[in-house]
RNA sequence: GCGAAAGUGGCGGAACUGGCAGACGCGCUGGACUUAGGAUCCAGUAGCCGAAAGGCUGUGGGGGUUCAAAUCCCCCCUUUCGCACCA
């Protein structure tokens, strides 16, 4: 056959990708260890829950982090870059009830298969290092801290409301809320009161909150929800006292939180949230307790799928009470609202209608009072008027009807009233914050115990150290109660007090696996350690993560977490930094047909599927080439074929060069004389190592990274069909053509181009790359090869094109020497036809000479 | 409602500090090579006028700053995301 020789050259990606995923196995190609000597990066991808299938989405955060990791590598860095498993976790028990197969069953048997997925794409992970929060050898740590916590009062029990989805059946903290219903099953959340398990993450909200100013490296997007989500306001808390109906002076006093104590005068009444601890007290005292109680029933009830239709019709009823305005001494009505949340601040407000919105609102429905005690001063406004006032005016003004702050400006009112209400001892200034307490306590199997024991006599116990990790029993039997599916394994449950010896009881909840994630960064670094959950040395090594890239779907729940536990494991001495992340990623999805990629959608993009078509590389090419790594993206199995093409032709050109490339002396660029297209090609090969670096660190517009190389493949083409003997790649390659007659300069500037792009490739598409590498004649491998570096003098041309406009329009273009002056460069501009043209017969009476970018010129 | 980000060809996107708008790719069109081409190579591809040279318009809309604006400022529109009675 006359194509044997095409034939024997084509790219076949399969067979090449296995063979080096093979090597780089045994060769342990990407482990590491501790190298004082380098400096190291640690770069992570948010390691991945084991749902059974990798799609496409996944492949492109992974590959985002393996370009990262690579390239630093060669770029001299000692890189850790390790994978692992969320395990735990709802799903894995969803289908144990629903099928009967056991957890760690259907999890273990998922990490296999999706382990296979990532391996087939050659990502560089240091698989030796691997962890399943799953295994007791990950949980016993969890446990660890977690007594840690307890001992500082940093993980305690009380009897709360909890959120609570029937469906799960189980607790959720806050974050796992969204828009009223359960974040994984879009449930209703109702409200439960349950014994449960805290950890006190409001102990850092103030430094959590102030160190987002030193993300710098974040993005704006993820600090502000965090801001958000922390939400600290400064205000006071006011003591109104009670009004005995008796008339006898009680000694209750209902506290409020305002941010607003400077329109205090303007308290009319006083509002309860449904879940104030006082209602039930003045329902009892009050002439028709059942009607009351049944009322503030109604809203609590009301509370959470309110918040779903949006906005819930202001209601409220009447206590029949009253409590004391401490500024005015006048006595206000106490009302029960839908409106006031229980859990923020004191659960009670003072309503200022006049200038509270919502207030307002109520006020006016209820006929309450309304007092203006802020008047705007602002040019042209009217005096505010209760009697015909259509909203609330929330902007600052003077204070008026006040009594001795009459006449402040507002925001000084603040201060000053606060002020007294500290000195007559009726209230105190404080910041309160929207961030909660961490409900960590789950009703569920699969996740790790909590290590307590509960003695009747001793209290709560913990387990003692030596006793982890309190392994999870194995049960057989799933049946989704809503008690914890531990309380019914008696081996489990009944043990002696670890105190006091008496029979007692173990705790049958477990941990919300948002525990597991928000430390497994650090096991990592020591992944083996079966004494610590990390040695500090080797974390003061390695921490924090250099680069973090995953779904900005964790925003808020596991970034706020981690930042949380890397300050617990700081004040235990184990880490020296606050923030465990320096630069952070968010990655956008991946979507086919303009949704979310899902199995139940069916619009699931198989990597495996991709991978018998066109192969790793290609895919991995395609996921980079395709946006910009934080856009979003719709899948296209054109683009892949692009992509494959692209590689064809970079297969095609290194093959066609290979021999003579192999051969060729590299003395030939230093010792020969260049003709203009050789050292154009050098020209377009150091720049493009110039702009391939950079987009990719510290840039990471990995989109444009690609583009550069292809442009570079581009000008590789045109240079070997017009300036070189053997002429159109293809050509050679069909007919086989020898290289012998090539000009040694021209095989030596191919050669130096060639090198360049297999290797600034190598991140990209790796087993390629070293295919063509080890076809260049190369051993050791790229991925002990240094990064190649870019030469500015060879990157300079001789002569530069600047554009030339007059009057803002583009009218010339003139060629100079790089090194011009600027006169020259002015000179030159005005002489040039095409602008003379635009010139003649008027007055010149500007000229901005923009070094190496433009000429414009001004003319009357 | 509040907050954030973003609007560029038929499509994904590029343009780094204000300096040639549309790199690179997809798609489309034409040509070469071919028994054939859905392979490969080459060329063209924002719109309008023009045979061409060239000219005019153009980065959601309107205004402004500047020699020069996709980029900076003001107003408006649209989209996406986040928060959503937080007192």
């Amino acid at each position: 056959m006359g194509y044997n020789r095409l034939d024997m050259s084509e790219y076949r990606p399969q067979a090449i990708e296995e063979k080096w995923q093979q090597r780089w196995r045994d060769s342990r190609a990407f482990e590491v260890t501790e190298d004082r000597a380098r400096p190291k990066f640690y770069c992570l991808e948010m390691f991945a829950y084991p749902s059974g299938h990798a799609h496409v989405g996944h492949v492109r955060n992974y590959m985002i982090g393996d370009v990262m990791a690579r390239t630093k590598r060669m770029r001299g860095f000692n890189v850790l870059h390790p994978f692992g498993w969320d395990a735990f976790g709802l799903p894995a028990e969803n289908a144990a009830i629903k099928n009967g197969i056991h957890p760690e069953t259907s999890t273990l048997a998922n990490i296999a298969h999706m382990k296979g997925q990532l391996q087939r794409l050659g990502i560089s992970y240091a698989w030796e290092r691997e962890l399943a929060t799953c295994m007791p050898d990950y949980y016993r740590w969890n446990q660890w801290l977690f007594l840690r916590m307890f001992e500082r009062d940093l993980a305690y029990r009380r009897r709360s409301t909890v959120n609570w989805c029937s469906s799960c059946q189980t607790v959720l903290a806050n974050e796992q809320v969204v828009d009223g219903g359960c974040w994984r099953c879009h449930t209703l959340v109702t409200n439960r009161d349950l014994e449960q398990w805290f950890f006190r993450i409001t102990h850092y909200a103030d430094e959590l909150l102030s160190a987002i100013d030193t993300l710098t490296d974040w993005p704006e997007k993820v600090l502000t929800m965090q801001r958000n989500w922390i939400g600290r306001s400064e205000g006071a808390r006011i003591r109104f006292p009670l009004v005995d109906p008796s008339g006898t002076g009680g000694s209750t006093d209902i506290e409020v939180f305002t941010t607003r104590i400077d329109t205090i005068y303007g308290a009319t009444f006083v509002l309860l949230a449904p879940e104030h601890a006082l209602v039930e007290r003045l329902a009892a005292e009050s002439a028709d307790p059942a009607s009351l109680r049944a009322s503030a029933d109604r809203f609590r009830r009301q509370e959470r799928s309110a918040r779903i239709t949006g906005d819930a019709e202001k209601e409220g009823f009447s206590t029949g009470r009253f409590a004391l305005n401490p500024f005015t001494g006048e006595q206000v009505p106490i009302w029960v609202a839908n409106f006031v949340l229980g859990e923020y601040g004191t659960g009670a407000v003072m309503a200022v209608p006049a200038h509270d919105q919502r207030d307002f609102e109520f006020a006016t429905k209820y006929r309450l009072p309304i007092r203006v005690v802020i008047q705007p001063e602002a040019d042209g406004a009217q005096p505010l008027d209760a009697a015909v006032l259509t909203a609330a005016y929330s902007e600052p003004g003077r204070v008026v009807n006040s009594g001795d702050c009459s006449g402040l400006w507002s925001t000084d009112a603040l201060v000053t009233m606060a002020e007294m209400a500290e000195r007559r001892g009726i209230g105190q200034r404080t910041v309160q914050f929207r961030l909660k307490d961490w409900g960590v306590s789950r009703q569920r199997y699969w996740g790790t115990p909590i290590p307590i024991i509960h003695c009747a006599a001793c209290g709560l116990v913990p387990v003692p150290d030596d006793q982890l990790p309190v392994e999870l029993p194995r049960i057989t039997e799933f049946t989704g109660r809503g008690d914890s599916p531990l309380a019914s394994v008696p081996e489990f449950v009944n043990v002696p007090c670890p105190r006091c010896g008496a029979p007692a009881r173990r705790e049958t909840d477990t941990m919300d696996t948002f525990v597991d994630s928000s430390w497994y960064f650090y096991r990592f670094c020591d992944a083996k350690n079966s004494t610590q959950a990390f040695d500090p040395a080797t974390v003061a090594y390695w921490g924090p993560v250099d680069f973090y890239s995953g779904g900005v779907e964790h925003a808020i729940l596991h970034l706020i977490y981690s930042r949380f536990f890397a300050r617990v494991f700081r004040d235990l001495g184990m880490v020296n930094h606050g923030e465990p992340f320096a630069r952070l990623l968010t990655q956008g999805m991946v979507l086919k047909d303009g949704a979310v990629m899902s199995k139940s959608k069916g619009n699931v993009v198989d990597p495996d599927d991709m991978i018998r078509k066109y192969g790793a590389d290609a895919l991995r090419l395609y996921v980079m080439f395709v946006a910009p790594p934080e856009k979003e993206v719709e899948w296209t199995d054109a683009g892949l074929e692009g992509a494959f093409r692209f590689l064809m032709r970079v297969w095609r050109f290194v093959q066609a060069w290979r021999e003579a490339v192999a051969r060729a002396s590299g003395d030939a660029i230093a010792a020969g004389s260049l003709s203009d297209a050789e050292r154009a090609l050098r020209r377009k090969t150091h720049d493009t190592i110039r702009r391939v670096t950079q987009d990719i660190d510290p840039r990471v517009h990995l989109n444009t990274a690609v583009s550069a190389l292809m442009e570079l493949v581009n000008e590789l083409y045109l240079f070997s069909e017009q300036h070189t003997t053997a002429g159109a790649t293809t050509r050679r390659m069909e007919e086989g053509l020898a290289v012998a007659g090539e000009r040694p300069e021209t095989v030596a500037v191919l050669r130096e181009a060639i090198e360049a792009l297999v290797l600034m490739l190598s991140p990209f598409t790796p087993h390629m790359a070293e295919e063509l590498w080890e076809g260049l004649g190369k051993s050791g491998g790229i991925v002990v090869e240094p990064w190649p570096s870019f030469d500015p003098e060879v990157a300079r041309a001789d002569e530069v094109v600047v554009p030339v406009q007059v009057n803002g329009k583009l009218r010339g273009r003139i060629t100079v020497p790089a090194d011009c002056d600027e006169d020259t460069i002015r000179a030159a501009a005005l002489a040039d036809p095409a602008v003379a043209v635009h010139t003649a017969g008027r007055t010149v009476k500007k000229v901005i000479v923009a070094k190496g970018k433009l000429v414009s010129i001004v003319v009357q």
